[in-house]
DNA sequence: GTACGACTTAAAGTTGGCTTTAAGGCAAGC
DNA sequence: GCTTGCCTTAAAGCCAACTTTAAGTCGTAC
């Protein structure tokens, strides 16, 4: 079998060339052979960023990926690491439901309930309600559960 | 009534002062006067950002927030620009709710039918199933449902 | 008059997961 | 030996929503 070149694995596995260095310099794939300054592969490495693929649409940090490879002693089975990594997506991931939900009930609630004319109206009448509650934090999905508060629930 | 100063008016609503120069900044929020250089609010102001925070709270960007302040008529009442962005921005949620749904199902199914012992023989078995799939773009709650492909679910 | 505290501005930094750019290397074909 | 095309690297850029930093202004208290 001969030796791949970058964009020939990039081609593969539906990725571009920069992505494959990126994955090399934050150390998910090991630093690949050289053929007079340029990189080689054989097509193992198609089955490393496949399971890299995999796992990102898991919803998985590349952070979390690298302790996929690397975290655990080298003789844990891979089915091992997943029940382990995913254990805590799982949950992860739930909470992430459960705000979604909270905003689509605010979301539905204003719809329904709110008639004001103007914004400040609008506005007096949600700070009267709750006033100083937590802002919602940006949701990430690579990173989440982390700094989120609650919506309360008024109106 | 007083004028408050930035940092009284940021407290009241438990934002930073920073945060309340950015949104003047980024045009959420009009220029405020000034007292020898100092910005000075009167109280409708907390109001103002109690609805900001609300509509963050609910998943829109401030770019979102910007046009329900800025992007209608000025007779078009508050009740219905939130029924205009609510319909679009609960139709985003629940493509990140699917997405969500996707992602448990895969982590649930490689938990129950993974028994791989090695990494590589894992990544060719997904890759053999899947070759070539879409990859999973990081899901930001802010901009969803953008380049979102769908992952498929073989294993 | 000077120290303090709160404010001002513009610019840079943060986060993750890359892409893009700039400047250059190396081999094959003409 | 020159062009073409693919590769290399380091560094910078992108996105949103801010925060942090640096350098400076202002009013008040001592």
């Amino acid at each position: 079998m001969p030796l791949l070149t970058i964009s020939e694995v990039a081609k593969q596995v539906g990725l571009k060339p920069s992505a494959i260095r990126y994955y090399e310099q934050v150390g998910i794939l090991p630093r690949a052979q050289r053929a007079s300054g340029q990189r080689r592969y054989d097509n193992t490495v198609v089955y490393r960023l496949a399971l890299v693929q995999r796992a990102q649409q898991m919803g998985f940090t590349l952070e979390e990926i690298r302790r996929l490879f690397f975290g655990f002693r080298k003789a844990t089975p891979i089915s091992e690491r997943w029940k382990k990594l995913s254990e805590r997506k799982l949950a992860e991931l739930e909470t992430l439901a459960e705000q979604i939900k909270a905003m689509q009930t605010l979301l539905r609630a204003i719809s329904e309930k709110c008639n004001c004319e103007a914004l400040d109206q609008c506005g007096r009448g949600i700070f009267r309600s709750s006033c100083g509650d937590a802002k919602a934090a940006p949701l990430r999905l690579d990173q989440p559960a982390r700094k989120l508060k609650q919506p309360n629930s008024t109106l």
